[in-house]
DNA sequence: GAGTTTTTGTGATGAAACGCACAAAAGTGC
DNA sequence: GCACTTTTGTGCGTTTCATCACAAAAACTC
């Protein structure tokens, strides 16, 4: 893989290109500029132009970038045509949101199985997607390949089910939870906090009424993150 | 209100101190250093040291800082006590997880309706929120002085749903939907876009196996924000 | 109460990301 | 095929954020 050291934000906004060039090929166009992209996705051309960059030189001086071309690069740079399977822990209200959300359907994701503690739910299915009891997961994951997981457990058991998940093999979680959790430095996570994604709105709102706009995938909280 | 200009990020950090605060002190731990919390969030001492001097000396030397205080502080600078009302449209699949979800339980942000262009859904109620026609929107928005959407429609109608909230009235948009929505630029959209959080995990772990964590709130961000 | 330890607040430095501005290349029009 | 327009790729200054490192202050110890 030719992938040198892109940075992080631009590893976050290539998912977002990438979709909304899979919308202009759809309608048929052939040629995109930043300035087109820029318009779009409210990020500046300068940026785009600037992310492109680390990939190579995907465009042409005077014409812009080729629909076809751009999307075919991104789709094996993001190795889109390879299926990664994952799978959700704790099946309750917004786990049963993201399981009825198929990913699948406009991307590369498919979460194969969803795991509770309740005994209630476990055999049962939900679009298809079949919910086990927690101590198959290992066999589970074994099965399918798969090395991420959507935790949406109570934030009490959140580090517990870290732990367990750790142990059967799990390398990244996309944590819903409160809770910091913790795991040894090989594993990723990533935070999604909603509700301090709601405060920090309203603080924004209450306290810096007319700023400009400011881009917030997570940061992620976000990450970021 | 005396609060200069904050970064972003401390922002985004400050209800992740305010709520690890509140745990310390139901369990009535009266003081805690930097490095304390920057064990449990996983933050840099440095960092949150940083965060809290830009609203003021709030700690002492050799001490650290009072639980009680800072709680108190921080429950006025992020105005705690009053409660905000806001509006949820769409109640689908995630919007009906997150009427469910609690938020008032405890934040200070309450939903007081949902709205959804489904006949079948009107007139209903999730969990005591009830659910209203889109054309009742400015009236219930007035009523409960409510200035606040979490958008959770389909992508295809977002940006119309988008016009007709600004509207009437909404200043705030919490948009779940991979859409990027155009808007008055005092009008303030916070971005959540579950795919390209799922997508961005994936791809660092296929692409850097070995890294260190990195914060993602929304950043989340974001990130994530 | 003198000496030791703890811990803050911040100056300084570094790292990451953003975006201006422009040369160079390619396209378009006549 | 010449003049003009478009648009990229990138050098570079600016902004934003993270973290080191340390003096100063307060708290403990005995
Ligand atoms: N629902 C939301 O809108 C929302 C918003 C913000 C944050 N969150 C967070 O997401 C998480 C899930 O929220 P929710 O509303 O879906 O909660 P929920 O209670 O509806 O669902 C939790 C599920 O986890 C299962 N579970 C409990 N303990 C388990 C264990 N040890 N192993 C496996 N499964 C277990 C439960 O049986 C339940 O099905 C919580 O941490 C919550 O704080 C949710
Ligand atoms: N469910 C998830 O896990 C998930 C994950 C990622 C992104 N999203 C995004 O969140 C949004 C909602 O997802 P969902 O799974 O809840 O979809 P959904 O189809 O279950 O819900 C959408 C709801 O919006 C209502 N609606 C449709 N048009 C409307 C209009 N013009 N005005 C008011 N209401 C209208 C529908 O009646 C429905 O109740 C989508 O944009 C989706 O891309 C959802």
């Amino acid at each position: 893989m030719a992938d040198q050291k892109i940075p992080q934000v631009t590893a976050k906004r290539l998912p977002l290109y990438y979709r909304y060039l899979e919308k202009l090929h759809a309608i048929g166009k052939q040629r995109v500029s930043s300035a087109g992209l820029a318009d779009a996705l409210q990020i500046d051309p300068a940026t785009i132009r600037r992310d492109f960059s680390y990939l190579g030189e995907l465009g042409k001086k005077g014409y812009g970038y080729n629909v076809t071309y751009l999307l075919q690069f991104l789709r094996d740079f993001l190795k889109q045509d390879e299926v990664t399977n994952v799978v959700l822990i704790g099946v309750g209200n917004l786990g049963t949101a993201l399981l009825r959300y198929n990913f699948y359907r406009s991307h590369n994701t498919k979460i194969v199985a969803g795991f509770d503690q309740d005994v209630s739910k476990v055999g049962t299915e939900i679009d298809g997607i079949p919910i086990f009891a927690m101590d198959r997961l290992s066999e589970v994951l074994a099965l399918h390949h798969v090395e991420v997981a959507i935790l949406t457990v109570p934030a009490s058991v959140a580090q517990a089910t870290t732990n367990f998940l750790v142990n059967a093999g799990i390398r990244g979680i996309l944590n819903f939870t409160p809770a910091r959790l913790n795991a040894p430095s090989n594993i990723r996570i990533h935070h999604i906090d909603l509700t301090v994604e709601l405060q920090t709105l309203i603080y924004f709102l209450k306290n810096f009424p007319a700023e400009e706009d400011v881009n917030d995938f997570t940061l992620n909280s976000d990450g970021d993150d």
